[in-house]
RNA sequence: GGGCCGGUAGCUCAGCCUGGAAGAGUGUUCGGUUGGCAUCCGAAAGGUCCCGGGUUCAAAUCCCGGCCGGUCCA
């Protein structure tokens, strides 16, 4: 959608004299105060021409950067909000936090919950993988880690804050008072925006080729292609706080900026020469022009560079290129390390997978730059440099590290794989291509470089596309799309009918002990029953739905499940009834199911918490499940638990229990449990309400919960975990019972126990010894077995009776029932030359023939023959085996001797 | 969630394509060489070829299903 003109012919620009330009290079309009400018000052139009200017040099840290930008909006009316993670786990359309905006989506900026404060403003660390491959190369241009200052102001109908003009007066403000930037340098860019299905018109404000913030005026939301005005109108704004930093410094870099003094360690520390701080600065300038997709921008780059500084093309590329890998580690280490402060556990899927693969990027740049240096080191330094402005790094310390070192050993497990791998493929006649990279990569992990690394050092020279993982993503764009359709428990037209009636009164958040109710008919349809209130749970939150009977005129009918649409929940019977709307009714759960669900249900909550509070901020829940039988939770975990660890997990759980800790429900507003409580409120999933219910366990967890809980840990009875396995990397399940379920579980154990005792002869107090006895028992009697083997081979191979026919030696043997000795005997009499050994023995109706014979024979003459005389088999080399139907032994016999005299062999 | 690769001696793996007597290196034990160690020489022990089914006279090998591990993509 373009934007009308007027939308940014704002009262501020014309009031203070600002005047309307189109771009000269991309035509784009802009707002100046400068009669004499040209183009829109930022990147690719113009140079980065700040580097060069006089204003605005403050040295500004990143640090002061945002407290300078914090404290101008706060000391103009804004409320500062904390920031939140930077994994993004208060919604499930979002692996990473984008966007200082992403903190209010969807339910502040659609209006159902009020913001934290209004207007506000934050400094959001965010993580963007869009431009992962260009970090480094572009000097700072492209980071995959950012702090985005933003301005908020929510304007609902009937409340206004502020809108365009102020937003655009304050960066003017800020930018000319705070940073003493002349205003005539200031250029506010016409833009339009779009993300998370909300878009407006924007203004970015640059300066001297810098982008320094952008305006986002959040009007409309994109509904089928439609644009949409929205009720609210919405400040969102972003500052760019390193850009601000960097602004200040004037530093040859961003990095240099951002990291300080760090670059010059990290440098240091991976044992590579520093890089003239000229020559980065000569780069910095032109770094607008590189397009990391058109390769031959970064070539002229590097040419221009080389002119400008009058040094030969080549040094410069070499001492770029090095420069452009330590910035690449810099950003990356950084990165890393708030993911995992963060709790993010590195694995093959999800968010998991986004840590891992920087984690990765990482250890490969510092590969190709031949240091063995601990990824974990360098993080460290990352953790006492940002420590301060990021607590959880501090406060994750341990697991950070000892993550990253984990990781690292994954990968050189990987990369010596890779040795043996290169060495296969050019021993290998054929050549080696594009499709074993790409095979390689794919399937092993093994990155393409570091195979071409590999055999570049046997002199086998391979290229790698520079379009390389372009060609691994298309190769998974063909693999068909299967659609996951949820397995719906109600029927369509169920659905489709119940949809409309109003939510129902659920009985069973009131008095979660509750056993029966009465109700009125809303829709009775053949097995499906609708009342105006319940005490029957329907499925959700992972809590399997309630069973139970509903009562007609003293008859009972069978509820075998219970289900919800919406707020409305429907009772599934085991038959047909056809109720009038209206009639009362009464019902009743099953207790005993519904209390083992509950008690499983707060187990799960304890249990967790328990985990958490053992292992780590980094242990989320990543799926459970309870039925009335057990309960498993999936945990996200770096490593399997040991022995102990499960040990104390239970241990902490039964304290609980034994601690008679009291269990509450409540509802609360979202955005402030948020605020109170922090996003782990939704580990077991993000609910869709603006009213969120909580449980809290008192003084040991609080979580978003949806389901029926016991009213006091007591209650749970006993915990007892009863497996944990891996489910996938990064993901480890734990199954456990509580209440009754222990008793049953222990005595599950107790039968197999006696049955296994019982079996063995023996009672289940002496099983140890008795297994032990058979154990050696069974030892002495293969070594038994081993000895009469030995023994019969010496008495057979001297017994044997053999012939020698045409200069063949022909021994048939006596019929062995062990074929290892059958094998072992035939073995040692072929040893000899020009022997022919035949085993003939009885097989169900048939006779079966085994051929051996020496080196120097080959065994097919007389298995060629036998399949004349209608034998099935085969065989090759010294070795033959046949089943041949309705002959004698003698006849057979005669077969093969008749064969050897003909020189058949 | 989808794709690909792998599972063989305590460990690292070959054999599988093209079905036909289960292998190598390393480690272990024993013996020899040596004043002793390192080294070297010799021998032995060590196997559910991941599990289940199918095809076949015959399956580590081919086919189907499952389990486990790795990896890429989302």
């Amino acid at each position: 959608m373009k934007a009308s003109e007027m939308e940014y012919r704002l009262k501020f620009f014309l009031d203070n004299g600002f005047q309307r330009k189109e771009c000269k290079v991309c035509k784009t309009p802009f707002w100046t105060l400068d009669r004499t400018r040209e183009d829109c000052a930022d990147i690719p139009c113009s140079d980065y021409h700040f580097l060069d200017m006089k204003e605005g040099s403050l040295n500004w840290s990143v640090s002061e950067s945002r407290k300078k930008f914090l404290e101008f909006f706060r000391k103009r009316g804004h409320e500062i909000i904390p920031p939140k993670p930077v994994l993004a786990r208060w919604r499930e359309d979002l692996y990473l936090t984008i966007a200082s905006i992403v903190d209010f989506q969807p339910y502040i900026t659609s209006g159902l919950v009020p913001p934290p404060a209004n207007p506000l403003v934050i400094s959001q660390p965010c993580i963007r993988m869009d431009d992962v491959d260009n970090v480094g190369i572009t000097f700072g241009r492209h980071l995959t880690t950012f702090e985005m200052g933003g301005h908020h102001a929510f304007n609902y109908p009937d409340k206004f804050v502020y809108w365009k003009d102020e937003t655009v007066s304050y960066a003017k403000e800020f930018f000319t008072k705070e940073l003493g930037i002349s205003e005539d340098l200031l250029n506010f860019k016409e833009s339009w925006w779009e993300g998370g299905g909300n878009a407006g018109p924007s203004f970015e404000v640059t300066v001297g080729g810098l982008e320094l913030a952008t305006l986002v005026f959040m009007q409309y939301e994109i509904s089928a292609g439609d644009y949409v005005p929205l009720k609210l109108k919405i400040v969102d704004t972003g500052y760019g706080i390193e850009r601000i930093a960097w602004f200040t410094q004037k530093t040859p870099t961003a990095f240099h900026a951002i990291y300080g003094n760090l670059v010059d360690t990290f440098f240091d520390k991976l044992g590579q020469p520093r890089v003239d701080s000229e020559l980065l600065r000569v780069a910095s300038r032109f770094a607008g022009r590189i397009d990391p997709d058109n390769i031959s921008t970064l070539v002229e780059h590097r040419n221009l560079v080389a002119k400008a500084l009058g040094i030969p093309v080549d040094v410069v590329k070499d001492e770029l290129n090095r420069a452009a890998r330590i910035f690449q580690v810099l950003d990356h280490t950084k990165t890393v390390a708030l993911m995992l402060g963060d709790g993010l556990v590195p694995s093959s899927s999800g968010e998991g997978y986004l840590g891992r693969l920087l984690i990765r990027r990482a250890l490969r740049t510092l590969k190709f730059l031949g240091t063995d240096v601990k990824l974990s080191e360098l993080v460290k330094l990352q953790i006492n440099f940002w420590g301060y402005d990021f607590p959880q790094l501090l406060r994750n310390r341990d697991y950070i590290l000892d993550v990253v070192d984990v990781e690292q050993e994954k990968f050189q497990e990987l990369i010596s794989k890779t040795s043996s791998l290169s060495e296969f493929l050019s021993k290998s006649k054929r050549s080696i291509g594009l499709e074993d990279l790409v095979e390689l990569y794919d399937s092993n992990g093994i990155p393409p470089d570091i195979i071409a690394d590999e055999l570049r050092k046997k002199g086998i020279q391979i290229e790698v596309p520079h379009n390389f993982y372009s060609i691994v993503a298309k190769r998974h764009q063909v693999a068909p799309l299967k659609k996951d359709k949820d397995t719906l428990k109600l029927p369509e037209h169920i659905i489709n009918e119940v949809k409309d009636i109003r939510a129902t009164e659920a009985l069973y958040y009131k008095d979660q002990y509750a056993r029966s109710f009465d109700a009125t008919v809303l829709l009775s349809k053949s097995k499906y029953l609708v009342l105006d209130r319940t005490l029957f749970y329907p499925e959700g939150g992972g809590q399997l739905g309630d069973q139970g009977w509903i009562i007609l005129n003293g008859d009972r009918v069978r509820v075998v499940d219970t289900q919800k649409v919406g707020d409305i929940v429907v009772h599934i019977l085991d038959r047909e009834i056809n109720l009038e709307k209206g009639m009362r009714i009464e019902g009743e759960i099953d207790w005993e199911r519904r209390f083992r669900l509950m008690r499983h249900h707060t187990a799960t909550h304890v249990v967790l918490a328990a985990a958490k509070k053992l292992l780590g901020d980094h242990v989320w829940q990543a799926g459970a499940e309870k039925t009335p039988q057990k309960a498993r939770l999936d945990i996200t975990h770096y490593k399997p638990l040991t022995a102990e660890e499960i040990r104390k997990i239970e241990d902490m759980a039964n304290s609980v229990i034994n601690d008679r800790r009291p269990v509450r429900p409540f509802e609360i507003n979202r955005v402030e449990a948020e605020m109170k409580y922090g996003v782990s409120i939704y580990e077991g999933g993000v609910p869709n309400k603006a009213n969120i219910r909580l449980l809290e366990i008192e003084g040991w967890d609080v979580e978003s919960c949806g389901g029926t809980h016991v009213w006091n840990t007591g209650d749970i009875g006993a915990i007892k975990i009863v497996k944990t396995e891996k489910i996938q990397d990064g993901i480890i399940r734990l199954e456990y019972v509580a209440g009754d379920m222990v008793s049953r579980y222990a005595r599950e154990l107790e039968d197999k126990l006696v049955n296994v005792s019982s079996k063995l002869e023996t009672s289940s107090d002496q099983l140890e010894m008795k297994v032990e006895k058979l154990l050696r028992e069974h030892q002495e009697a293969k070594n038994l077995i081993a000895y009469y083997r030995k023994e019969a081979l010496e008495l057979l191979s001297r017994s044997i009776q053999e012939r020698s026919i045409n200069g063949i030696r022909l021994i048939i043997l006596p019929q062995i029932k062990d074929q290892e000795l059958e094998k072992e005997l035939m073995r040692r009499l072929t040893s000899q030359s020009k022997t022919l050994v035949v085993h003939i023995t009885q097989t169900n109706g048939e006779l079966r023939v085994d051929l051996g014979t020496s080196r120097d024979i080959d065994v097919k003459g007389v298995v060629e023959r036998l399949k004349e005389m209608g034998g099935k088999g085969g065989g090759r080399g010294t070795f033959g085996s046949m089943v041949v139907a309705n002959k004698s032994r003698e006849e057979i016999i005669d077969y093969i001797k008749e064969t050897i005299e003909r020189g058949g062999l």
